[in-house]
DNA sequence: AGGAATGGTTCGGTGAACGAACTGTATGCG
DNA sequence: CGCATACAGTTCGTTCACCGAACCATTCCT
């Protein structure tokens, strides 16, 4: 494979991240799975991403072991975070940390908070009220002071409206 | 712009975030800041970039706030990362810890320390040893047990084969 | 059986990345 | 001073990945 997504002659952990998850679109599909989206349709629909790419990133990241592509219901196949996947939350918990500080001049549009007591967690991934680290599947989406009601009409951003567990499907 | 760096439909922290670092060799060229190094062609060297790439990605990233440009010694302008710049740290932190777990099978290439105390950094970003937050200004860069020796023969990544502290300008 | 939804693949056009060559300025050296 | 070297880019032709639209096969619903 050429240089689509390499970094040639860098030996460093980060480059080698940056390989497998660094090329375009490849974070945001990980987002939405994390956010409980699963089939390929549907992230499509939300992400707006070129079917062909899309396509190309799944298989890669399944061939990568980020995701699994297991059966799902009516023979449909869905796409899951596997743990090697979910690793990769903290790196998008501080990516959205930081988008929120620098580009969010209304506050938040979605705020992470601790399943058990209902404290916000933090960009370092405790949360602030009982101080425990909170894992992923513990981790409730909900809005925030900044959020502006859905900008597409369909379904999945309509459920990401509403309070949510990460990792748990949709709908 | 049309399209090259933007996710159209995305209102997400996570997506404006991708739209400011997420294009390629970006978020290198940042980890390379950390590590110290400040000027075009030591980036160009180290990296391997195409040039006319470094000089757009280091104009947008001095645009967008994320490095400052400043005059250096012998007239020569020095690309710094500012304070938006090094909240990024958290990013480039997990990012790596996610690397060497999955992609580093001899263990890390690089470790990071506590300059206070010595003690490696955990992914979240505490000492180790002393349980403290460690600052960006305060990790230390020492080669772990998977370091193999320079793979590049240039200055640079002689430079990082010795501990150094993060921020602080090479050689 | 007919129509819609799903999960893709195929294809032509466009824009970004690549590598090599080139420009202009500044410094170092004999 | 004259020359070589280093630096900090810019320019340019080629290649490649992304884009959007169209197409195809299978499954589900009525």
């Amino acid at each position: 494979m050429a240089l689509p997504r390499e970094y040639p002659g860098q030996s460093c952990a980060m480059a080698r991240a940056l390989e497998i998850v660094g090329e375009r679109w490849t974070l945001l599909i990980l987002r939405d799975a994390f956010f409980g989206v699963r089939r390929f349709s549907d992230f499509s629909r939300h992400l707006g991403v070129p079917r062909a790419v899309l396509s190309e990133r799944l298989e890669f990241l399944v061939a990568e072991g980020v995701l699994d592509r297991v059966p799902g219901p009516r023979g449909r196949d869905e796409y899951l975070l596997s743990d090697k996947g979910m690793a990769l939350w903290p790196v998008l918990r501080a990516l959205a940390a930081w988008g929120d500080v620098h580009y969010s001049p209304a506050g938040p549009r979605r705020v992470f908070t601790h399943a058990g007591c209902g404290g916000t967690v933090t960009p370092g991934g405790h949360c602030a009220d009982c101080g425990a680290h909170v894992p992923v599947g513990a981790t409730v989406l909900v809005p925030g002071p900044g959020y502006e009601g859905p900008a597409e009409g369909d379904a999945i951003s309509a459920a990401l409206a509403e309070p949510h567990r990460l990792l748990e499907p949709l709908g």
